[in-house]
DNA sequence: AATCGTTTAAAACATTTGTTTGCTATTCTA
DNA sequence: TAGAATAGCAAACAAATGTTTTAAACGATT
């Protein structure tokens, strides 16, 4: 075991809870994995739920980082549009079964909601939003398309094979099939649908 | 109180799973809410477990009568696909966060999933695939078009709204925004990103 | 070396969970 | 009508959970 017992808390519970969500996943169960006591959760958190707010709050962090980088704020909007997507992906495939936790949070809330994902929601979808907006401006995405619906769309198609899971994702794709072509299958569908002018 | 006792169970598990969940949602909350007693779960259901799968095949039920009705095998594929966005918001109009109930389980799958899921997904998006396939060979879709990769974004652009529930909807829609236009604008998105000529 | 705060573990604790056990009332049947 | 089966409930039960308590081990500072 290397690292504080703090921090193996935190790794073992974002692996945990990850992979079974927060009811499923008992504080023993961390601490076991962690090699260390159950007590020591309620020690450094104040409890299971402090611990899974870290968690959460860990990750947001991280993805937070990953979009600055693929969403660059310097560049033109549609740019930004295929950084959220890619992006997304990229994030997915680093950390797999991670932005289930967040998307299990977005189904089913728990106190943390309020506090720590909707506003890193909100930044995003903002962003988002803001791109679609200029680029209808801009000339690039249709006349009168609506900017929420067109985020609330992408975020969709983005992010709905990863909430599903690799069991829902066996019956819908074929058994074998990689995730590989999606992101440029989503952009694509999503120029087409609400482009006015090839890409 | 009408009905029988176990009807009554029935109808109370159902509002309470569909709203929080299995996890969060005890024998004896199901019990009071239907005004009986908590040994009457396993008395009649063999359990919680029981009474859970037993709503999950109630829905799939009406789901696939609903289905049955907005996808009608005698008419064209593209038919098919329309009444399968149009259906799928009809029935959550009708049964409002009840759709999260089956997409929670694809989300984080209970032992019912293997049983009762997969095999009624998998009919649908088999229905949902061979439309596509056969819009392609029509010449309403664009050829080349991967009948899986379409189906899954057609799924998901229809299901993440719903799936991500109220709160989420808050978020990125605005407050009050109703549902209203969103079925068409997925369908033209579809229609516009995969055919090849204009609906 | 003694003392203080921190860290860790084991055990005890209080709750909640799903389920089972008896027992009572009702309903159907012979 | 007598008896058996069914329906329903309150209480008891066993297991699991998150948390608190208690105490021991450790490390730094004086």
């Amino acid at each position: 075991m290397d690292g504080s017992v703090k921090e193996r808390l935190l790794a073992a519970a974002r692996a945990l809870f990850s992979e079974k969500g927060f009811d499923r996943t008992s504080v023993r169960e961390i601490a076991g994995a962690a090699g260390a006591n159950a007590a020591s959760v309620s020690y450094y958190f104040g409890g299971k739920e402090g611990l899974y707010r870290a968690v959460l709050e860990e990750i947001w962090e991280e993805l937070k980082r990953h979009f600055g980088k693929s969403m660059p704020e310097n560049r033109p909007p549609m740019e930004r549009i295929e950084g959220f997507v890619r992006g997304l992906f990229a994030f997915h495939a680093a950390n797999p079964s991670l932005i289930r936790l967040i998307n299990r949070e977005l189904a089913d809330p728990t106190p943390c909601f309020e506090t720590v994902i909707v506003p890193h929601v909100e930044r995003i979808a903002g962003i988002l939003k803001s791109s679609i907006s200029e680029s209808v401006a801009g000339g690039d995405l249709r006349e009168g398309t609506d900017p929420a619906i067109a985020a609330l769309l992408l975020a969709s198609m983005s992010n709905y094979v990863f909430l599903v899971g690799p069991v829902a994702r066996r019956v819908i794709l074929d058994p074998e099939r990689s995730l590989e072509g999606l992101p440029e299958a989503i952009l694509t569908v999503f120029r087409k649908g609400v482009a006015c002018r090839e890409a």
